[in-house]
DNA sequence: TAGTGGTCTAGACCACGAC
DNA sequence: TCGTGGTCTAGACCACTAT
């Protein structure tokens, strides 16, 4: 056999086993299915093998694992819409259009009562402060309204713009893995639906952003799109109902 | 040690460590990390826990795993956002508030060329169709407006829509695990807006969604959501950049 | 050629759950 | 008590990569 074939590896033949079983129905949610022994018999492999199958099947949220009891069909109760969110820079690059930025403010400011609590600062301290309009090939795509904790992005007022996001920026020298979102559909301000080109009252799909490092909130950013560009398209994962 | 003590377990141990070192941005995106012979010899531990753990990284996306070459951070040039979707009836029970379905429309037709298409029936095929608003404590939450290939869900017409929702009852007899999703502000059209109980040209927030089985498409729903209900909250996670 | 990750085994001990 | 999953080991062979 070929060791490094994960489409003819055992454990990757357990795992399409179940997989399958679970896919067309034959084994239903709540269902207990074979055990580690059972399938290291069924298949012939060692017990290592069936379990870090059955593990590996677990970390991807189609079966649930009791230890002393067994191992079970995940209860299919909720489901994950999944959005990939490329840097703007990038959107605009594999759709083969041409980015442009307009710096519309930069500042260096007092954060707000509000926003020192956001941000876990005193009260007055610095932020910086941007609103950067993305066009793709001339035409509004995204206005994008953002807050930085200075200490994160200490040249922040020197950076170009035009060039890279923040965003890209933020991600080179702090990775922030860690993040919430609140996507909400609202009415734009005059001035927002006037720098996206909209009609006052146009629809607008609002995003906002909070990512946070290990030492604390790195940015918030808050995302509105218009028009055909107010539209997200994401996959859905069924998951554990737990 | 406690063998089953998931916080000390030697495998947790090595991953802390890692995620630690790339959280911290010491490990940058792109280093190459310590090999699993080096893991081995750091922590003291068996080559195959090593491995797990580093396996373990790749499947979260930490890292990138290279055969013959090396372990290296990923590169975080896109992240995704996670929205957990509860079943309505789940979602306004986790509030403690109370449901009630209106069904507007419930009937067995013939596809639409368009419709037929999407499910890839026969043109005039029948498909059953329901538009159904899930009040929250009598307030408008949702408006559900749903297609069901009849043959996931033959007994469709008689279903008791008051105490339980089309999705729970398709997730029970068809556990469809892949769907794709799109989500647009919108303006609802005039009964739409109606119904929901806002102005009309109120934001909307709609949201297309169309799941799949092993047997082809079960069903596509347009949910539509206003005011202060048309709002998601996720979690954002980094992921590796290829 | 040396080092890397990919795969698999046979055996061990542990904690937990059901009976 | 017995079967379950959780953890870990020591060793093996393989394919790929860098040099």
């Amino acid at each position: 056999m070929d060791k490094t074939d994960r489409s003819t590896g055992l454990r990757t033949q357990i795992i399409s086993h179940v997989v399958g079983r679970i896919m067309s129905g034959e084994w239903k949610p709540g269902d207990r299915i074979p055990s580690e022994g059972a399938l290291t018999e069924m298949f012939g492999v060692s017990r290592m093998t069936a379990h870090h199958a059955l593990r590996e099947l677990a970390g991807r949220g189609f079966v649930v694992r009791r230890s002393g009891s067994g191992t079970y069909v995940a209860e299919p109760s909720a489901y994950v819409s999944e959005y990939r969110h490329l840097d703007v820079l990038e959107e605009i690059a594999t759709r083969g259009g041409h980015h442009r930025a307009e710096v519309i403010h930069r500042e260096m400011r007092s954060a707000t009562p509000e926003e020192a609590r956001a941000f876990e600062i005193d009260a007055n301290g610095s932020l910086f402060h941007a609103l950067v309009l993305h066009l793709e090939d001339e035409v509004p795509l995204e206005l994008e309204d953002r807050l930085i904790a200075p200490r994160f992005l200490p040249d922040a007022m020197e950076i170009d713009l035009t060039c890279q996001t923040l965003f890209s920026r933020l991600m080179l020298v702090r990775p922030h893995r860690e993040g919430s979102e609140v996507l909400r559909a609202v009415s734009g301000s005059p001035s927002e639906t006037k720098l996206l080109r909209v009609d006052t009252g146009t629809p607008v799909l609002e995003v906002v952003r909070r990512t946070w490092s290990t030492e604390g909130i790195v940015t918030i950013a808050r995302i509105l799109r218009a028009g055909t560009a107010a539209q997200l398209v994401g996959r859905i994962k069924t998951v554990s109902g737990q």
